[in-house]
DNA sequence: CAAAATTAAACAAACGTTTGAATTAAACAA
DNA sequence: TTGTTTAATTCAAACGTTTGTTTAATTTTG
């Protein structure tokens, strides 16, 4: 989308091949509607990658090297209570999301799977990931008093995710639904972060908080 | 798995394509590997079905037929309180995907293709059918000064199954976090329901009643 | 000039589907 | 019950495509 060959024919065939499997699959997608949609020849697939399964590694490679950045900053750095970490934590998962829209939809692909490959290596370290931030905050919260005892994280991440996933993979439902057609793509787009952010938002903190 | 051949062998082609499809995904399932697991030529799909696209069709479209029957007695008849409808409601639904595990992985990929077919049909009726069930609780909860106003139902739907699906493909990423491996399936994925069942009660109930 | 990048062509393997013959089941008449 | 006929079922084999990958020659780059 960004960079254009030439510059980085490898990257744009990453860039490619990871918008492709997310809309039809992998088994779905051949090298050669990859290599048409890149612009490449057939056989820089296997010259870049070595095979079609090694490029869908390498696309999650490519992922895993920027997970895990911009969290703990969120996390450590500030004097902010731990609903206001939370909220936080939520913000930059929704706003990830959605700018990685296609990665997260191949991401759901590849879980359903559920075979042990460098992939799911990949996946299970995002989950561990966002579940030990969650963790970290809502043990913070517990010791101030603010939170309860007793939550199920790893439930609260499934939901997380799960709501995301489902949203976005119903996006047209949802938009018909709600009867929103005359909106924008990038209207929509804004109006249904927003919702789901404030939806997990009011999920957390109800679940998290003690009753008044 | 309760019929076996010779009675009826489209219905185990069914049963038996239903399983690699949800497993392995459509395309990465070859006729090959149907006929072989269950036990038929591989010229019985074309007979049977006319194609392996109509296979899918015929799948989605035998769960179509069972759908929207038990909820309507669980609502109409009773004089149970609307969040006692509400809690019969997210039972059933826990149940019914616990017991159609594998359609509901399917169900899932296919949701994933967002291509407008036989099949995107059956699913959203079934999704509007979830909705319009829950719509009517809601409102009568609203009638009756139980319920908030103001409440985004697809998005509490989108909670639900969302919720399900990622706990479900999931689970043994949430079996080794929370150290269960020592259970037996059987009571493993009985401990899932109820707390899939418990968590969305609570998630529900809160984001539906008034603040006390 | 050497190394890296790119290409068209070809490869065997696997794919969904069809064919036409062989077998089994059902229907019917005696 | 028989024997005969018709339809439904099952099968091995083959069909034409498409698949991922490789080859070997060519072009581009440093």
């Amino acid at each position: 989308m960004t960079e254009h060959q030439s510059t980085d024919k490898r990257g744009h065939i990453l860039e490619v091949a990871q918008q492709l499997f997310a809309k039809n699959g992998f088994t779905a997608t051949s090298v050669r509607d990859i290599a048409k949609e890149a612009g490449v020849n057939i056989a820089m697939i296997s010259y870049y990658f070595g095979s079609k399964e090694k490029l869908l590694e390498a696309i999650f490679l490519a992922h895993s090297e920027v997970v895990g950045l911009q969290i703990k900053s969120v996390l450590q750095n500030d004097q902010l209570t731990p609903m206001e970490k939370l909220e936080k934590l939520l913000d930059g998962f929704v706003e990830k999301y959605f700018s990685q829209q296609s990665f997260h939809r191949l991401a759901q692909r590849m879980q359903l799977r559920n075979t042990d490959s460098p992939i799911m290596k990949v996946l299970h370290e995002m989950k561990q990931s966002n579940l030990d931030l969650l963790r970290q905050i809502v043990s913070e919260g517990q010791k101030k008093g603010d939170f309860k005892k007793n939550i199920d994280i790893p439930l609260l991440t499934a939901t997380m995710l799960g709501t995301a996933n489902q949203l976005m993979t119903t996006k047209a439902f949802y938009k018909e639904v709600n009867k929103l057609e005359s909106l924008s793509e990038e209207a929509f787009q804004k109006h249904l972060k927003k919702k789901l952010s404030l939806h997990l938002k009011s999920i957390f903190k109800v679940l998290l908080k003690h009753e008044p």
